[in-house]
DNA sequence: GTCTATAAGCCGATAGAC
DNA sequence: GTCTATCGGCTTATAGAC
C-alpha cells in the first residue's frame, strides 16, 4: 500500500487536533491551534481537511478503535469470575483517570458540546463508538452463558458513562470503582437468576 | 423584602441565559444572543454581570432547586414499594427527556464544556449540585430502613448520569429506562441483603 | 455603539518529484 | 511541464468587554 508523504503530514495533523480537541474541547481549540501544534501552516491543513468539523470526525473515528482496545485489554487481563473481570474494566479506567491529561470521554464530551447539532458526523460517531462497546459487552457475557445478555451489557455500559460523566463533575475516582462494584453486582445477579 | 425593577431585569437576563445556554451550550452562545433575547442592550447586561463566566454561574445557580425539585416531585408522585418509587425518577425523566426542548442535564453538559477548567465556577455550582442529589437520595433510602444507603444511592446517581449522558448520544429514552430497572435491581438486591 | 482580538476559511505563489 | 504538498498573508465575521 502506497503511503505519501501527506499521509503523514495527515497523521500528525490528527495527532495535533487528538490532543487539543481532547484536553480542551472542540470550541476552545481554533484551527490555527491546531496547525501550529502540528507544525504546520492552517493553509496545509486545510488541503487535507475542507472544515474544522471534518478534522473533529477524524479525530474520532481516530479514537473509536484504540479506545475499544484499551477496554478489551482491561477485561483479558483480569481473572476470576465473570463479574470480577467487568469489575477490571472500570478498575483500569479508575487508573487511566488518574493521570492529568485525562479528561474523561472524548466521545461523551463532543456529544455534551455539540447538543445543538444532533445530526453531527461527529455525534452519530460517538453513537457508532458507544454502540461497538454496547455490543462487544453483549458478546463476551453471552459467552459466558449469562441470560439476558444485552440487558446486562446496557445496564454496565449506563454506569461506565455515568462514571465518565460524574467524573467531569467531580474528579474523583471513587466514582468509577462504585460503578464498577455495581455492574459486577448486576452481573451477578444475572447470573444467579440464570439458575 | 424590597425588590427593584432592576432585580426583574437580572431575572429576565438569567431567563434568557438559561434558555439559550441550556439549549446550545454557553462557547456557542453569545453575549449578545443573551441580551438580544432578554430585551435589552449589551451595556445593561454587564450592568447586572461582571463578565460571561458570571452569568453562566447564575444560570447554573438559578437551577439548582427547581432540578431537585423535579427529581422529588416524580419520586413523591410515585406509589408502591422503594425500588418502584426510585424507578419512578427514571420515568419522569424520561418523560421529559421526550420534549422538544430537552438537552440532557445542564450541569453535566456544562462540566463537560469546561473540563480544561476544573475550577470554573461553574463546574463548582454543578458538583455542590450532583453532591445534593446523591445526599437527599441517600437519605429518602435511610429512611425505608435500607442498609448501605449511601452506597446504593451513589451507585443511582452514576446510573441517572448515565441516563443523561447516553442520551446526548443515543436520543433513545430507552437507555432512561434500562437505567431505571438498574437502579430498581441494585435497590431491591441492598433491601434482601440487609434481611 | 465602539473597540480590540481572534475566529474560520480562501487566494496566490512556489519548490521538488516524476 | 504538470502534479503534489506546502507556505504566508488576507478577508470577513463575530466574540467579549466597556
Amino acid at each position: 500500500m502506497a503511503r505519501s508523504s501527506s499521509d503523514a503530514t495527515r497523521d500528525r495533523i490528527v495527532k495535533a487536533a487528538n490532543s487539543l480537541f481532547y484536553g480542551k474541547g472542540i470550541r476552545a481549540v481554533s484551527v490555527d491551534a491546531v496547525a501550529e501544534k502540528a507544525g504546520i501552516t492552517k493553509k496545509t491543513l486545510y488541503y487535507h481537511f475542507r472544515s474544522k468539523d471534518d478534522l473533529v470526525a477524524a479525530y474520532l473515528a481516530s479514537r473509536d478503535q484504540p479506545n475499544l482496545d484499551a477496554f478489551a485489554g482491561y477485561f483479558e487481563a483480569a481473572q476470576g469470575p465473570l463479574p470480577a473481570r467487568i469489575r477490571a474494566i472500570f478498575t483500569g479506567i479508575a487508573t487511566a483517570a488518574r493521570h492529568r491529561r485525562w479528561k474523561g470521554c472524548g466521545f461523551l464530551r463532543i456529544a455534551a458540546e455539540l447538543v445543538d447539532t444532533p445530526g453531527h458526523p461527529a455525534v452519530k460517531a460517538a453513537g457508532a463508538h458507544k454502540k461497538r462497546v454496547e455490543t462487544w459487552l453483549a458478546e463476551i457475557i453471552a459467552a459466558e452463558g449469562v441470560a439476558e445478555a444485552d440487558r446486562v451489557a446496557r445496564q454496565i455500559v449506563l454506569l461506565m458513562d455515568g462514571a465518565f460523566a460524574t467524573m467531569l463533575v467531580h474528579h474523583d475516582v471513587a466514582y468509577i470503582e462504585s460503578a464498577g462494584d455495581a455492574a459486577a453486582t448486576l452481573l451477578a445477579n444475572a447470573a444467579r437468576e440464570a439458575r
